[in-house]
DNA sequence: AGCGCGTCTGTAAGCGTTTGCAGTAGGCTC
DNA sequence: GAGCCTACTGCAAACGCTTACAGACGCGCT
């Protein structure tokens, strides 16, 4: 491995003019600076990042937590934090929180305390009391995406006003039998996404004067299976039957399409179906859905993230996440009696 | 932050002491052992990951290069080889290749070469000669997943076995006519995977005596709207029509099954399909498929690594992966005319 | 001419660990 | 009792950078 020392001596310069030169802190003039870029790019010099962030306590990483990988919004997520930080030349270093509970403990109490970032992305994940605390007891800058966090700094979407503007949708399109899919009222007092979500749906149906009926809420756990076993449910039960379905989010909602069709009903003719999230699969279903941009999402926390870096005392506050509504072919108008 | 000085000086003991004490090598009295244990419980002690790093020149962390974050497959393998790492203790940090060139040149020039990492693992990367020198240059222990490379230790699934076993599945119900959808013979010259199945499909036809029908190949892009596209093209063409399907990935396949539907074809009396990779949608879809196990193909990347990091000499060899035949719904017996 | 200031450079002291080496103590063998 | 070995411990020198500090120089000012 080539070391600083080499470039110097190679650029007739001291390591200090080296490292001021290649890090651009402090004077140094333009030739110098030439010629090191010259004797750095001949000898193949990379800084090395171990012994950089030991003397200078900088190291240019950045630790993202996340709760899944495999799972496609969480990924894409992902997705949008790297390529916004590789961009900018940061590296990132992962840390899955998994359903094991002391792998969890773990990320918390020695993962995340070894010096090896800069600062933390904590994507969706619900943080408790002493989470929270030890992400603040690290001293490093701290963004979360989701789940508000009054004590954290925070990039959420407001998931109530999404559901809203979905149910608006569908109330536009002049249903009243609407049903909801997605969180189950009894279950989901911890985890907040899916509850703000069916809250927007309830408050939507209020506000058209639209009593919420029980039969019409179908608890199912956002995946594809899901959503379509709920649909079945909905669908197949003897009585009134809705004529939309809001499903808090697009897996769900892809679902209850394949569902509708299965049980014979046609999409959008006989069931209207929106959902949530912005999927990759929603272009190809045709589904209208409202979009949360989630790989705008990871490169907005990826900027603000090194914003909060550059500028610590910089007011980051809390940042509302834009959604857009996106109108396909699973939503229609109710068609007269 | 608390040094371990301050561990040593509450333990009552030099700090290379404690450092045996915590690293585990070295002779350590379990008396000393354990009063180091207790200051450094006390005072929340975490080894600093710079400082260790730098003096001992290992680093605890797996540089993992993948070209997708959003993509199923990848992410698949990427929570394999998270979970088996973090369990060791070990941190993952990431460097996704993007098209962008860019990025793509500076992951191997620069950012793989900043000592962050103890060894490397690529996910079916195309590496092309360079990219290959520059990874053996790091003279770190390296394990790529996929895309056989002579240079590199290679953990492959014989993506040929994989294909034939799934077209000897289809000959096996009694098929004759099948189509396979995926690789673009014209195009596929440097991407060996899709290649190497439309090969393997070729090789179960002729094996079984049956002529390649050039109507019978249609390339796609992976996608399941690429695999519904082609589908739709073979079987809406006037003339004799395909009786089965091999997909070259189970996307592919989900959309073959959608367009047969679509077509009026009934899964699998009319059409049989099969896929490859074992996709978290294959059991909603009752699709058949060839498993590669992903998940696990990520896992025992980690564990390779380790293994070599541990014992540098040993012979890693290049190690097949397993893959298994799951047959479930989308597949029958070619009805007697 | 003397002064102050901004620019540039080098010297050297860290940064917080790990580890080679030397030293001690105790137990064994002869 | 000498000699050797093993188990344990501490001292201090790395590891490869960054940066505070100080010195040197040239410039414009008084």
């Amino acid at each position: 491995m080539v070391s600083i020392d080499e470039v110097a001596r190679l650029a007739g310069l001291s390591t200090a003019t080296v490292s001021r030169a290649l890090s651009g802190r402090g004077y140094v003039s333009a030739a110098s600076r030439e010629r090191v870029r010259i004797a750095a790019q001949q000898l193949g010099y990379v800084v090395s990042s171990r012994a950089s962030s030991l003397a200078s306590g900088r190291t240019r990483n950045i630790g993202v937590v996340v709760p899944f990988l495999d799972r496609w919004f969480f990924s894409t997520v992902l997705s949008g934090v790297s390529s916004a930080l590789m961009r900018r030349g940061y590296d990132i270093t992962l840390y899955n929180i998994t359903a094991d509970e002391d792998v969890r403990k773990d990320v918390f109490e020695t993962a995340l305390r070894r010096q090896r970032v800069d600062a933390v992305i904590a994507v969706a994940i619900e943080l408790d009391e002493d989470e929270t605390e030890q992400l603040l007891a690290l001293g490093l800058p701290v963004i979360a995406i989701g789940g508000p966090n009054a004590r954290l700094d925070t990039l959420t979407v407001d998931d109530f006003a999404l559901a809203r503007l979905a149910t608006e949708h569908l109330l536009s399109l002049g249903h009243t039998d609407i049903a909801h899919i997605g969180a189950n009222p009894e279950f989901d007092i911890d985890f907040h996404i899916p509850t703000n979500r069916r809250l927007g749906f309830e408050q939507a149906l209020a506000d058209a004067g639209i009593a919420p009926n029980p039969a019409y809420l179908e608890p199912a756990d956002f995946t594809v299976d899901g959503g379509y076993r709920a649909a079945k449910q909905l669908l197949g039960r003897p009585g009134p039957r809705p004529t939309a379905v809001f499903a808090a989010s697009d897996e769900m909602a892809i679902g209850a399409v394949l569902a509708a069709r299965d049980l014979g009903y046609r999409v959008p003719e006989d069931l209207s179906v929106v959902g949530i999230d912005g999927h990759e699969l929603g272009d190809f279903f045709r589904l209208t859905t409202v979009d949360q941009f989630p790989l705008a999402q990871g490169e907005r926390a990826a900027d603000a993230v090194l914003a909060k870096l550059e500028s610590s005392d910089e007011p980051t506050a809390h940042g509302e996440l834009p959604f857009e509504l996106i109108v396909r072919g699973t939503t229609a108008r109710l068609p007269k009696a």
